[in-house]
DNA sequence: CTTGACAGTGAACATTTGTTCTGATATTAT
DNA sequence: ATAATATCAGAACAAATGTTCACTGTCAAG
């Protein structure tokens, strides 16, 4: 076999971008022939040819015999494009903002939620695109806190970082959660493994060493981080 | 002088809900005589007439002698329409997708995309909140890298963090950059300051020392970094 | 080297489609 | 009622447009 293209060719691409273009300006698709000029492509059954190929992966649909009869479904991005959206669409939001509480420091507890924490300052959110979450499963349960202070670059967490938590008061091994360990009055975040009734602290960064802690009793989980972010200027 | 009508005819709102309806469905412009039969006229100049009327009262668009040449302007409410999302209102998207061009290494060059890399494949991309990114400035300029290994913990960047990345090819003080050291062959993450025509180039974690670069021309800024994205299971 | 899938050219053809024309009918102002 | 204007019908025409076909060139696998 010759040739075996998985992707977009260059002339896809151009076809796509072209098509949307048009629409965009015009109102209506181009004709075989427009795209013809635009791509420099010489000949209208080459362009025929893609734009079959393009319908077949599901980027366009054609219709037979009718003029301009190309409707763009997506783009070479694969964003789909739609004139209106559907109330199910609207339903998955594309972002969900998710209530900055406070910060997170070491040497104090950290703030955490009520229960019941449906409202929250609109203006002190964190936008988070619904694609960077694990699930769509209870994002009410979801806070975020900013990190104060240089004491949690053993988590590989910075000053001024940002780390969205999800409530829970029990955490699986390997995951990572935020603890209040009493006897020293200290907040951390770090890997959580219980193993033969001892709790494993692990570090983030491979280079430091783990806390074990013999009462489980002492440490208290504040909740599960899912998402850090760092912006930078 | 006969009828003198303000509004718009039964006839033209008809059609007007037409061209709307038609466009939604089928992602093309009806054909004169496709108007014909759903408004059932039976004479294709009667329509014709009706459009050059509706053209006229600025609901639609028409270009002469293309077929379909529609161009649905406002519907009969008054209400402005568009196939395709314009540039300005992409802006406003309130989630961008961000190519993931491939990994970043310690010990290899990252992928840098060309400089015309307004598409790509769509497989591959990370949804960014908007509110996320500094500016609403060229969102085109942006990539994503995802870190390999744990060559980058000095940076704080973890193995398996995503980098996003704006491309310039010159950077100003304080800026984390990702560079090439040419003379060690390393990619590496920085903090990037030029003093004294020497290059500093300081680790995220204050706990690192810096590297002093005496020639300039050893370091190859392959890029910004914006944001630092950590995903938890 | 041969082969076959892929990519491209150019032209011919058939259909769709916009345009125009003549004339008829309807509605309204005077 | 009459004239002027608006609305409509049907057909013919020309242009735009999609489809098809024979042929050529390219590239990689066997």
């Amino acid at each position: 076999m010759a040739r075996r293209k998985n992707g977009l060719s260059p002339r896809h691409k151009k076809i796509l971008a072209f098509l949307e273009s048009y629409q965009q300006e015009k109102g209506y698709p181009p004709s075989i022939r427009e795209i013809c000029d635009y791509t420099e492509i010489s000949s209208t059954s080459v362009v025929n040819y893609y734009l079959n190929q393009l319908a077949e992966m599901g980027y366009i649909e054609r219709s037979s015999n009718v003029s301009r009869g190309i409707n763009l479904i997506k783009n070479a991005k694969g964003i789909r494009l739609q004139t209106v959206k559907s109330a199910a669409e609207r339903l998955l939001e594309p972002v969900i903002n998710i209530p900055l509480v406070g910060n997170i420091v070491a040497g104090e507890p950290m703030p955490v939620p009520p229960s019941d924490f449906s409202y929250y300052d609109p203006d002190s959110g964190v936008e988070i695109a619904r694609g960077l979450l694990p699930e769509n499963d209870s994002t009410e349960q979801l806070y975020a806190l900013r990190v104060f202070g240089d004491s949690m670059i053993d988590a590989m967490v910075n000053d001024g970082d940002i780390v969205v938590m999800k409530k829970v008061d029990q955490a699986r091994n390997g995951e990572m959660v935020a603890v209040w360990l009493s006897d020293r009055d200290e907040t951390t975040l770090k890997y959580f493994y219980l193993e033969n009734g001892k709790i494993r602290l692990q570090p983030a960064n491979p280079l430091m060493k783990p806390i074990i802690i013999e009462d489980p009793n002492i440490v208290e989980i504040q909740g599960k981080v899912v998402l850090v972010i760092r912006q930078l200027a």
